[in-house]
DNA sequence: GCGAGCTGTTGAGCCAGATCAAGGCAAAAC
DNA sequence: GTTTTGCCTTGATCTGGCTCAACAGCTCGC
C-alpha cells in the first residue's frame, strides 16, 4: 500500500474479496487496452483475484503442473531456475502488474520457482480458459504474445548485462531498472526499499553477494546513493546511467 | 544438404520455388502436429517458402519493423543484440527447423540481428495473418505460445549458465546442446562443423575467444573431444556431461 | 599461385571479482 | 529483554579468465 494502493475493494463472495479486472487500477499493465464492456466482464468471469501469498512462501515451483498465469496485483516476487547439481539463478523479479508463469506454456509444467519477497496478492488467469477467449478477442490473444515477446527480449538484456557488463554496470543497470520500474507503477523513482538480499540481487545479476555489498557501499562513498540496508536513495541518476553506458573503456 | 535434405522440390510458380509446408519434412519442428488437410493448406497459402540468405547476409536488424516470423529450412544463424555502447552478445544460434523473430513481436521492431552463419534459406511467417489464422486453428494459436514459451525457457538456461558456470562447464554445456540438437534434426550427434568463429562462440558464452580457444585444446589434451579448426568430434560426452553438472565444488 | 586478411592458437602477466574470515546490526523468537 | 538468527559489511588473499602480444594456418580474391 502507499502511492498505488487505490484498487477499490468491493465485496462479492463471502470467501474471496472478488474483484472485477473492470475496475482494477492495473488494468492497463495486465490486459490490453481497449477491450469493450462485453470483452471486459468475459475476462471478469475467468480471472479469479486477490489469492493471498505470504512472504518466504512459493507461488508454484519447478516440476508443478501449469494451469495458469498469475498477475502480481500486489507485492513482489522473484523467480529462479535451479540445475541438476542445486546451483540457483534468479532469473527475475516481479513487481506489481506483472505477469508471471510464462515459462511453463512450453511443457505444461513450471520450470522455475516463484517465490514471494513479501506479502502479496495474485490474480490467477486459467491460461487454456483465457486462450479460449483470446479467440475470440484478437487483441487478447496478441496482448498475450506481446507478453511473452516482452518477457524475451528482456532476458536478451539480462543476457547483455551478464555476458558483457562488469560488477559496477550490473549493479547500477540493475538500480535505474528498478528505479524506472517503480516509477512506472507511480511509486518513487528515486527512494524506494529492496524487497531482495543481497544473495539474490547476486544470483541475478551473476555475482556473489559480497561483490554486491561492497559495489553499493562504493556507490555510496562515490555519492551517487545512499544505503541504508534495504533502503536505497539514488542521489545521481546520470553517474549511474553514465557507468552503464560508458564503461567499456 | 545432406542426411536432412529430402525436401522434395515442388515448382509452382516462376519465380519462387515454391513448396508446401505440408509436403516439408521439417513440418514438425516449425507447425503443431495434427493439421487436418484444410488447415494444413490454409498455412500453405500464408507461408512463402525457400528465401535464399548468402552468408553474411542478415535476415534482419534491430529496428527494422516487424513483419514476419522465420522459420530456418536449411542453413544456420546467429541473433544478437548491440547495446548502446556497442558490445554485442550473441543471444542465440539457430539451425533447420528453428523459429526466430519471436523477440519483435513485443515492440513490433526487431530487437536483435540475425545473420547467417552458412548460405541459408528461410520460410516466411507473416505474423498478424498467421495470428488471424490461429484464431481458426486452436493448436496453431497454442503453438505459436509454445514456441515463444520454449525461447524463454532456453533464455533461462543461458542466463544459469551464465551467472553460474565456469568457462569449461560453459563450453562443454554448449557442445553437448550443439550435439543433441544435430542429433534432433537426423545428423550426427558426435561429429559436426561449428559455424561460427571462436569469438561468436565466445560472446553467447561470455567469454573472451582466447578462452573459448584454450579451454578447446584443453578438452583436446584430456581426450574428451578432437578439435579440427571448426570441425569438432566428441569422444567422450560422459566426461563432457559430467563437468557439467559435477563442477561447483 | 600468391599475398592479404581473417581466424585460431599459445604464452606471460595482471586484475576484477571470488573466496575465506571476522564482526556488527536488526528483526524475530522465546 | 535477551537470545537467536539471518543479513550485511569489510578486510585479506587468491585465482580464473582477461589482456596484450606474437605467430601460424586458412581462404578468398586477384
Amino acid at each position: 500500500m502507499s502511492m498505488l494502493s487505490p484498487i477499490p475493494v468491493r465485496e462479492i463472495g463471502l470467501k474471496h474479496l472478488r474483484q472485477a479486472c473492470s475496475s482494477c487500477s492495473l488494468r492497463e499493465l495486465c490486459l490490453p487496452l481497449g477491450l469493450s464492456p462485453d470483452e471486459m466482464h468475459a475476462v471478469d468471469a475467468l480471472v479469479s483475484q486477490g489469492k493471498p501469498i505470504k512472504r518466504g512462501e512459493a507461488l508454484y515451483r519447478a516440476g508443478e503442473p501449469f494451469r495458469s498465469l498469475f498477475a502480481v496485483r500486489l507485492g513482489f516476487f522473484k523467480t529462479s531456475v535451479v540445475s541438476e547439481d542445486g546451483r540457483e539463478q534468479v532469473t527475475g523479479f516481479h513487481m506489481t502488474g506483472d505477469l508471471i508463469g510464462m515459462d511453463a506454456v512450453s511443457t505444461d509444467f513450471h520450470t522455475c520457482d516463484s517465490i514471494a519477497l513479501e506479502d502479496s496478492e495474485v490474480c490467477e488467469l486459467p491460461f487454456a480458459d483465457m486462450e479460449e477467449l483470446a479467440r475470440k478477442i484478437p487483441s487478447l490473444q496478441h496482448h498475450f504474445y506481446k507478453v511473452m515477446s516482452r518477457e524475451i527480449v528482456r532476458d536478451h538484456g539480462v543476457m547483455l548485462l551478464l555476458g558483457n557488463m562488469k560488477a559496477e554496470e550490473r549493479i547500477a543497470a540493475f538500480l535505474l531498472n528498478l528505479s524506472q520500474r517503480f516509477a512506472l507503477r507511480g511509486y518513487s523513482s528515486s527512494s524506494f526499499h529492496l524487497r531482495m538480499t543481497r544473495e539474490e540481487i547476486g544470483s541475478y545479476l551473476g555475482l556473489k553477494l559480497e561483490t554486491v555489498s561492497r559495489t553499493l557501499s562504493k556507490f555510496q562513498d562515490q555519492g551517487f546513493i545512499k544505503v541504508q540496508n534495504r533502503l536505497i536513495e539514488l542521489i545521481d541518476q546520470d553517474a549511474l546511467r553514465h557507468l552503464v553506458s560508458n564503461c567499456p573503456g
